[in-house]
DNA sequence: CTATGTATTTAGCATTACTAAGTATTATGA
DNA sequence: TCATAATACTTAGTAATGCTAAATACATAG
């Protein structure tokens, strides 16, 4: 069992990185998946069912969109996610919300006596 | 209708700011909703019915605890906090806790290409 | 031909912030 | 006096999102 507060701290962020990692190259689902993981020394494990519903709530937004990719030789294919323009400037205005967001939180421990 | 990111956001971190103004002093659920209102411009402008549930929970878990305390004069009751061991512990742990998760965010954006 | 790795889907649960309404007391002003 | 606001707490129900867990499908290694 993790942390609860890891877990609740998560909320909004996961999907918020989706995008950031999508927005730097198209990609699909499970590569996404091993990226978090890696990136993070594991802190950002999903598993499939918190990250697929990620990305169709992304796709629903208009974030993000997909394409079918069957790939060179036999391989099992591919769903891949591109970022759009909307989601360019969203990748960025959440980048800059999560920063003030950020400096409020530590302002409650930064000060006085 | 607030930012959905913001509402999200705010998931643990609440609960960890009410913790950590209650070990710095102890105090009342209505004067916790007014100093997290203005200490944060507003950002973190609860309702009541956010705020007394994670009073609850954090009762529920031993980090702190109530007296009712009439004050001097004629002043309605008031239900006082006061932050026990485990929750001075559970607050430098949970500080701690966010602060890397900051930083494992951040790393996301933070590199290359 | 079984097990493992790749790749996606989806049903149901738990946590937590929100809306919204209610109770009760004291202070203020018409 | 009576209405209003400010103080102070409670609680029922909803929405969002991460989690568990299972299922499907194909490819490759042993």
């Amino acid at each position: 069992m993790e942390d609860r507060l890891i877990q609740q701290l998560k909320k909004g962020v996961l999907e918020m990185l989706v995008l950031e990692l999508i927005c730097k190259k198209p990609t699909y689902g499970y590569e996404l998946m091993t990226e978090l993981k890696e990136h993070s020394s594991d802190l950002f494990t999903l598993k499939e069912g918190t990250l697929y519903p990620i990305l169709y709530r992304l796709e629903d937004d208009g974030m993000i969109c997909a394409t079918w990719s069957q790939g060179i030789g036999k391989t099992t294919p591919k769903k891949m996610y591109t970022a759009t323009e909307k989601g360019k400037l969203e990748r960025y205005r959440r980048f800059c919300v999560w920063n003030s967001f950020y400096q409020a939180v530590n302002s409650f421990y930064e000060e006085e006596q």
